[in-house]
DNA sequence: TAGATTGTTAATCGATTAACAATC
DNA sequence: TAGATTGTTAATCGATTAACAATC
């Protein structure tokens, strides 16, 4: 029921009030305070964080321990869950690296690729793809990290269809077909840069005819 | 003047669209082709698609030459600009070895590390910190991608701002503070899988309660 | 001409913001 | 009590969708 009221616009930010509730040292915390680190309008926060923490308290705010653990339930990193990679090249082996996931309730258990690679450097196992239906099946692993060459991207993301992941992170920069029960968000990061370029008005795009100046966005 | 009509939502989907186009083998596209590859309403994708190529044609659909050259145009990829990786860790060194930031008109000249490093494996320059002020100022490069530990972020962000970049590319998961002429952008992969993994409806935030079953988002 | 497709105007929808009431 | 802050209701804003006119 409550998670019903949740928009997708609200449930985009939470995250982002997690990160924040994590830096703060006092005992509560007003949306005030929040919104000002953010960026965001009072209000907003005010909404967003009575739709999942029912402990603001007029004159005094957020208790800040109550919010951070109301926001890390909903968000649902209360437990670990294991996740995969995919593709073992420079950026796989750098994200198993990475120990930020767990911050959001996620390890990366294993990597697989297609050709044996020199994992005694790593931590973590890296197999060949071959094991990975029954790697995946045995450690109910359901979420996928795909950084494959774009080549290899469907063949990949079809055998993780079949390992039983049904939440795929794809670093591909094609578009991967893959049943309707099956989720797929694409990280395309130079896309992001891109739109960075943009959006700092480094692109050729800026006309001399827009007489107003620099426009403040 | 044409600039201005184009929303902020319409100029996210953009890159999405070219990314397509460039897959289209067929010399004209129409609105409804684009709209089902890419999962989008049909009246959306020909509004997007008005507001940046007029050469749309009843019966016929758009030029895919044409669509592709005006998309990039105003994506501002019709020349390359140097970008730089300001720490050059497992993923800093990933990026840089990425080569598809060039089909967005961008190109990773050089990374910059607070420990000199061993760049004798790579094809570009892994310089000390000290050098990047002097160096970016003589390459005229305003874009940078910050892939530093948390606890470095702060430092390296001013010395970015200090070096003339104007857009900042951060992957590191602490807010850094810039003044309002630097734009950042936050690319938290941690939370992006956690969005997913909530998305996908994996946390543990599924109320019994609802009794609809799965939803369907 | 007829039909398919584009482009635009109006209606709907969702999200943000403003105003204000509630409360510790 | 007075004041600061929360929570909610109504108004505004922006984006999407639906209906339809324009056109090759």
């Amino acid at each position: 029921m409550r998670s019903s009221t949740l928009s997708k616009a609200t449930m985009g930010r939470l995250p982002l009030y997690l990160q924040f509730i994590r830096t703060v040292q006092t005992e509560n915390v007003s949306s005030a305070t929040v919104a000002r680190a953010l960026g965001l309008g009072e209000v907003q926060v005010r909404k967003d964080l009575a739709s999942i923490c029912p402990a603001g308290m007029p004159k005094i705010g957020y208790p800040t321990e109550r919010l951070r653990e109301d926001l890390e339930a909903v968000l649902g990193m209360k437990q670990t869950i294991p996740a995969v990679v995919v593709g073992a090249g420079k950026l796989g082996r750098a994200l198993m690296a990475y120990d930020g996931f767990r911050e959001y309730g996620l390890e990366i258990a294993a990597a697989f690729d297609t050709r044996v690679t020199d994992s005694s450097h790593e931590r973590k196992p890296i197999l060949p793809m071959e094991e990975m239906t029954g790697w995946c099946r045995e450690h109910e692993v359901h979420i996928g990290i795909l950084t494959v060459p774009a080549g290899a991207a469907q063949e990949a993301a079809d055998q993780m269809v079949n390992s039983g992941i049904t939440a795929i992170l794809s670093f591909v920069s094609v578009p991967i077909r893959v049943p309707d029960t099956v989720t797929v968000k694409h990280e395309n990061i130079a896309l992001s840069l891109a739109c960075l370029k943009i959006v700092a008005g480094m692109s050729n795009e800026t006309t001399e005819e827009d007489s107003h100046g620099s426009e403040d966005l």
